[in-house]
RNA sequence: GGCGCCGUACCCAAGUGGCUAAGGGAGCAGUCUGCAAAACUGCGAUGCGGCGGUUCGAACCCGCCCGGCGCCUCCA
């Protein structure tokens, strides 16, 4: 049974969707007119973790996140590079794409863009008008927000409180400081579409009411996404959505904290942010161990603590993960004798099994989780030692398999990867590059074990060296054959 | 000014009223191995930012203080 944190409710409330055996839910995805941070990753990771618990549980999942591909940022970028915002939203998404691929996000559902639903989104701005929750000036459509009186239940805020913190210019012609753009009007050189009020083009958060309504019905159980969402964007989707149709709206909202660097927050201003695609750039492992690490990395903290981002966290998320396919090498090598601990193993994994769904359960504590699959991982090694048959080798590793598919870790086929091709050494010398093929790490290996045979110890120490220099480490079975990875 | 979060061993990080304070990384010692690597065993917070209080009992609840951070403006 899931209980989650509602940021509503401000307590961890068990989770009954609306629709037994489904779940709904919508989740902020990105404004593209840039790359995805790290920020970006841990938010997209995080409701992508909670969409496969939620299936591992057994419930079908309706989940909605969308694109917001019409917004300010996106025409300003289209005018300073001097293309069109479809050029620059297209671009963007396929980058998305990419990204989340390599960190193993699977895709939503349903995948809405803001300007595939303008008429939606203009008959949810006619609903408000006529329900007189919304105003027209020069053709511009804003929501009043002191007409609807629960507005700053989301974010614990008061009307009168926000008043006075306000910081920004006021726009004038707003009858109260809050009430924001439902419509805007467009300036020349804008993309625009056509209105009852005049050409002009969607304000940020009418789109994702629009949006979630249309996919997912009026009532919801699920809405996501970062903690900076919760105030104004969130709190301003309730106001129009609830505004518009006198129903609840999500019945869960549910918020991730933000990656840090070095205690801050990432930010633009402070330019101490890092893209996804810089970081699979610059890391020396493949990409699907970096994609790994990064998942395993970010889901080892609670999903509402900030997390800290550094090299060294990446080193230590890529140690904890090596014992994992250390161990699935062992469990591929033939059992040696009977399986005298199979009946033990099967106990342990079924207890780690129940450990696991139910830190799961307890608001998504995939801290709690991956310690469930390290204390297995602890168990399993003992159990190898005494013995294990080798169909219980195979189950086990199925286990793991089950259990890490929900956090989308432990599925590689094996720890040891081709190296990343390395942009073409066109350097001076024209020197070919001195990455190892498997088949060079082959026969090196062939050679170590012929001079082991023949105690030439000088000579396998040497080859054995050689194969260090190049990030291959052997380990000797006690067999006389040598399994290694990279 | 308003709202809110965090401070647990060398590092990361669970636990939030009651068994020996999870787990990982690093380290040290040992077993095994030609030597390694891996694995295994042992060591490692008498204490959870500080001081008070509530309680039979607190890292966990309350108060104050110290330190760090976030939101209130676009932001995952």
């Amino acid at each position: 049974m899931l209980y989650v944190h509602n940021t509503m409710t401000g307590s961890k409330d068990r989770f009954e969707p609306l629709v037994p055996g489904k779940a709904r839910m919508y989740v902020c995805g990105v404004t593209v007119y840039d790359y995805c941070h790290i920020g970006h990753a841990r938010s997209a990771l995080i409701f992508d973790v909670l969409r496969r618990h939620l299936e591992y549980s057994g419930l079908v999942v309706e989940f909605a996140k969308n694109f917001t591909d019409v917004d300010d940022k996106i025409i300003r970028r289209a005018n300073e590079q001097g293309v069109s915002c479809e050029s620059i939203t297209t671009t963007y998404i396929n980058a998305y794409y990419e990204d989340m691929e390599k960190l193993g996000v699977r895709r939503a559902t349903i995948e809405p863009r803001a300007t595939e639903h303008i008429t939606d989104i203009v008959t949810l701005v006619e609903r408000l008008l006529t329900k007189g929750m919304a105003y027209l000036v020069d053709g511009d459509v804003y929501f009043q927000v002191d007409r609807y009186p629960l507005y700053g239940s989301l974010s614990k805020r008061k009307l009168d409180d926000l008043q006075a913190g306000a910081r920004v210019d006021v726009d004038q012609r707003k009858r109260h400081p809050m009430d924001f753009a439902l419509w805007k009007s467009s300036k020349p050189d804008e993309p625009s579409w056509d209105s009852p009020w005049g050409p002009g083009r969607p304000g940020w958060h009418i789109e994702c009411s629009a949006m979630a309504m249309r996919h997912l019905g009026e009532t919801f159980d699920i809405h996501g996404g970062g903690m900076d969402l919760i105030f104004p964007h969130h709190e301003n989707e309730i106001a129009q959505s609830c505004g518009a149709t006198g129903k609840e709206f999500a019945r869960y909202w549910i918020h991730n904290g933000f990656v840090q660097i070095n205690q801050e927050k990432m930010s633009k201003s402070l330019g101490n942010f890092f893209t996804i695609r810089e970081i699979f750039k610059k890391s020396e492992w493949p990409d699907a161990v970096t994609g790994e690490v990064l998942r395993y990395f970010l889901l080892s903290t609670h999903y509402r603590s900030p997390v800290d981002f550094s090299d060294h966290s990446l080193r230590e998320a890529k140690g904890a993960l090596n014992g994992f396919y250390d161990l699935f090498e062992r469990l591929k090598e033939p059992a040696l004798s009977q399986g005298v601990l199979d009946q033990q193993m099967y106990e342990t994994t079924t207890r780690m099994r129940q450990a696991f769904a139910q830190a799961m359960d307890d608001d998504l504590n995939t801290s709690e989780a991956v310690a469930a699959l390290q204390r297995l991982r602890g168990e399993t090694n003992k159990a190898l030692e005494a013995g294990l048959s080798d169909e219980m080798r195979r189950t086990v590793r199925q286990g793991f398999r089950t259990l890490g598919a929900v956090l989308g870790l432990l599925q590689l086929d094996c720890w040891q990867f081709k190296p990343q091709l390395q942009p073409a050494s066109s350097d001076m010398h024209g020197e070919t590059s001195t990455t190892l093929t498997d088949d060079d790490v082959a026969d090196k290996i062939a050679a170590r074990i012929k001079a082991k045979k023949v105690k030439n110890y000088r000579l396998a120490d040497q080859l054995r060296a050689e194969l260090a220099s190049h990030g291959v480490t052997i380990e000797d079975r006690p067999d006389g054959t040598s399994r290694w990875k990279r």
